[in-house]
DNA sequence: GGCTCATATGGCAAGATCGCTATGTCGACG
DNA sequence: CGTCGACATAGCGATCTTGCCATATGAGCC
C-alpha cells in the first residue's frame, strides 16, 4: 500500500502510457473516439460527421488503431470502428491514479 | 437526456482538450505529473529523481505550466511546483465519459 | 474479366517538436 | 557591489507530425 503511482514514475511506463496518450492527443483523433464511444461507424460515416476528407480520417484511424485503441472490423462492404474498452479503461485509470494521491485525505 | 459526450465531438472542445492531452503525452512529462502528483518538488528535485538536466527538465515544465496543468511558486530560493488539481481532473472527467458511454448497461 | 464503391497507403511541403548547449535572469549572501 | 546557486530561455540541427492529393488494394457485382 505504498504509493499507487511509481509504475508511472518509471520510464517504460511513462513512455507505454505516452504513446498511448499521445493517440489522443489530437482534436480529429479525440473527435473520433468521442463518437465511437457512442456507437460503431463506418470511416466515411465518421469522415461525414466530422467534416474531413476520407483519406485523413484513414490516417488517424490508423494511428488510433496502432495504440490499439480501436479495432476495425469489414461487415457488409464497410469496415466498422470500434473502440478497445479496455485500452480507454488502462488509461483513464493511469490518471485518475494520477489526479487521486492529490485527493487522498492525508495526503500521499 | 442526450448523450453526455457531444461537446467533445465539437471541434473547439475537442482542441482545447487535445490541447492538454497533448501536455502529458510525453514520457518526461508524464513523470513529472507522476511525481508532482505525490508532493511539490523544486527543479532540482525533480532533474535528479528522473535523471535529466535541469534544462530539459525545466522546459517541460514551462510546456505544462502553459497548459495550466502546474504552478510554480518560488519559496526559499527554490522554485517548488504544484499540480493544478481541477485542471487534471478535468482531464481525466472527459476520458471518463468516453470510456463511460460504452460501458452503461443499455448503451450509448 | 471489367466495373464501382469503400478504404488504405505513398509521397510531399510546411510546420511543430525534440534534446541539447550556451547564456540570461533573479534572489540570497557576504 | 560582486558572486554564487537555482532556474528560465534562446537558438540550433535533426526528427517527427500534419493535411492533402493521387493512387493502390479489396470486396462485391454484372
Amino acid at each position: 500500500m505504498p504509493v499507487v503511482l511509481p509504475r508511472l514514475a518509471g520510464r517504460a511506463e511513462a513512455t507505454a502510457a505516452a504513446e498511448t496518450l499521445k493517440a489522443v492527443a489530437h482534436p480529429l483523433r479525440l473527435r473520433l473516439v468521442a463518437l465511437l464511444a457512442e456507437r460503431d461507424h463506418s470511416v466515411r460515416e465518421l469522415a461525414e460527421a466530422l467534416e474531413h476528407g476520407q483519406a485523413i480520417v484513414s490516417q488517424q484511424l490508423r494511428i488510433l488503431r496502432m495504440a490499439r485503441l480501436v479495432t476495425a472490423e469489414p461487415r457488409g462492404g464497410f469496415v466498422y470502428y470500434r473502440l478497445v474498452e479496455p485500452q480507454l479503461k488502462k488509461l483513464v485509470g493511469c490518471m485518475e491514479r494520477c489526479h487521486a494521491l492529490r485527493s487522498l485525505p492525508s495526503g500521499g
